[in-house]
RNA sequence: GGCGCGUUCGUCUAGCGGCCUAGGACGCCACCCUUUCAAGGUGGAGAUCACGGGUUCGAAUCCCGUACGCGCUACCA
């Protein structure tokens, strides 16, 4: 087999893909890309009574917001498909087989009841070995057969060596040491037929030569089930790296019940993909002691799975929120333009009357572009955009230290300057207004406080200047001139 | 109960025996900048490195134990 780095990402369809699922996926493909190796989606649908509808486009859709592309899954095929677990039953049944003709795994016919009486006689007795007990272990083969010709149905279970212990590699955990008396020989193949999920991921990642497994810790304790599993069948088991679980804030495992939990929602929420990619790997992983903010290129370029931290981590959205911050800072006007212009048709904010266009994005980006942690936070700095009439109680109008007269004026004033200012752009606005001030003997503030309360409606608005000149000479001066009007 | 994994500021983390009277970031507070709000800049509060024993001239770092958390102990993944 080449040494070529191949991973996989194998969700189970059951529900809404996941944060720490996500998380997963970002880890595969990023350690796949760093080593130019291949990335692999694989459905993982033995549970035939937990399928949820959907759940794989679901995920898809998610990884590709993400950015995240992959060289063979359910959606593009591939040398190794196929890539729905539930459409590979020959190789189960046929590394069963081989098992069962090796003596290294068994039928066995016994009841659900029986193992569930069993399990609480265990629990009763304080036993610390746990477990089926192998009452069917010394069935022959043929006995079985014969029981399985007769209508019977039963299980296939792996002969779980009884003593040694054995011995895993991680790559996160290092060392990791098991007493095989302590596992039991557990099923392989269910009663309906599908396998478990032990049997079909080894044979899976057997057959599609994954080089590298990661998944979630709670998969290391049945870390040696699935080293025996390789031995049994005589194959060279891949590296294993457990990687540590996204929890929320109360140290739980992140749930539905603690807000959004699925990328799709964070998308919904204004999240540049870029951003949640950035912060996703950092819950976990880290180049250093100072850098954080990384293009998925640069992640790409440092990642390694050695340095993924061993214990969990809480999902943060204050640093979330901070951090796409960050990133909508990064990006070009232009970049930006085209990610808001395209939240706001999938999402339209209320502030606007319909998602205005490119153009309009791009002439309102100055105003916006420092005040924004999400793609949400800019609508609510525009309403005034989209008003016949600007909105707000015309005593507002009146600054600290002035009065009506004196409002009157200043708005006056400038007005005029600026139904003839040449050109009408920010600079030449505030080369113009701020002297104005000085003429009219008041301060900047009540100046620009005025003609903010005129031209947004808004206390907190955008810079000035910058408004000014987007909102254009006309409905500028025909704010203002309303404003005199209403005082 | 047994087994496995984990444990550094509220949170994400750096640290792989002396550079640590523990560094960075988010959040918080103050100040500066300033046309409001942000952004930015500067500074501050915040961790007896879970606890207890060792080993060592020296331990957040190595070893042992304890506690706590999580996981497994399914014909779920």
């Amino acid at each position: 087999m080449a040494d070529r780095v191949r991973v996989r990402f194998a969700p189970s369809p059951t529900g809404e893909p996941h944060i720490g699922n996500i998380r997963s996926a970002i880890f595969d493909w990023l350690f796949a890309r760093h080593n130019g190796g291949d990335f692999i989606i694989r459905i993982e649908d033995t549970d035939q009574a937990r399928k949820v509808d959907g759940a794989v486009e679901l995920m898809l859709e998610s990884l590709k917001w993400l950015g995240l592309d992959w060289d063979e899954g359910p959606d593009v095929g591939g040398d190794y498909g196929p890539y729905y677990q539930s459409e590979r039953l020959v190789h189960y049944r046929e590394a069963a087989r081989t098992l069962l003709a090796g003596g290294n795994a068994y039928h066995c016919f016994c009841s659900p009841e029986r193992l569930s009486e069993l399990r609480k006689q265990q629990q009763q007795d304080g036993s610390d070995v746990t477990g089926y007990d192998g009452k069917c272990s010394s069935l022959s083969e043929g006995e079985a057969q014969s029981r399985i010709a007769s209508g019977e149905t039963g299980v296939i279970r792996f002969r779980m060596p009884d003593e040694g212990a054995t011995v895993g590699h991680d790559t996160i955990h290092g060392t990791v040491s098991f007493e095989n008396r302590l596992t039991d020989d557990f099923v392989i193949i269910k009663s309906d037929g599908f396998p478990t999920y032990h049997l079909a991921s080894v044979v899976d990642d057997h057959l599609m030569e994954i080089s590298h497994v990661t998944r979630a810790i709670e998969w290391l304790s049945s870390l040696p089930r699935h080293l025996q599993l390789y031995k049994a069948l005589d194959w060279d088991p891949p590296e294993f790296a457990h990687l540590p679980l996204v929890l929320a804030t109360d140290r739980t495992k992140l749930a539905k019940r603690h807000g959004a939990t699925s990328v799709l929602e964070f998308r919904e929420m204004g999240m540049l993909p870029s951003a949640m990619l950035n912060y996703l790997t950092l819950l976990g992983w880290s180049l250093d002691d100072k850098t954080e903010i990384f293009s998925s290129e640069e992640l790409i370029e440092h990642f390694s799975l050695e340095r993924v931290s061993k214990s969990d981590a809480v999902f943060d959205i204050e640093k979330l929120n901070w951090m796409n911050g960050v990133h909508i800072r990064d990006s070009s006007p232009d970049d930006l333009a085209n990610a808001l212009s395209s939240y706001w048709n999938q999402y339209p904010a209320a502030e606007f009357l319909s998602p205005p266009d490119r153009d309009f994005a791009l002439k309102v980006i100055p105003l916006v572009h420092a005040r924004m942690k999400t793609l949400t936070d800019a609508a609510p700095l525009l309403p005034f955009f989209f008003q016949d009439k600007i909105e707000y109680d015309s005593e507002q109008l009146v600054q600290k230290g002035m009065d009506l007269d004196g409002t009157r004026v200043v708005l006056n004033a400038a007005s005029e300057g600026l139904t003839t200012l040449d050109p009408f752009d920010t600079d030449s606005i505030e080369n113009m207004l701020r002297p104005l001030a000085k003429d009219l003997d008041v301060k900047v503030g009540q100046l620009l406080g005025a003609l903010r309360i005129a031209t947004t409606g808004l206390k907190v608005s955008p810079p000035i200047f910058e408004t000014i000149e987007a909102l254009g000479r006309e409905q500028t001066v025909k704010s203002i001139q309303d404003a005199i009007d209403r005082l």
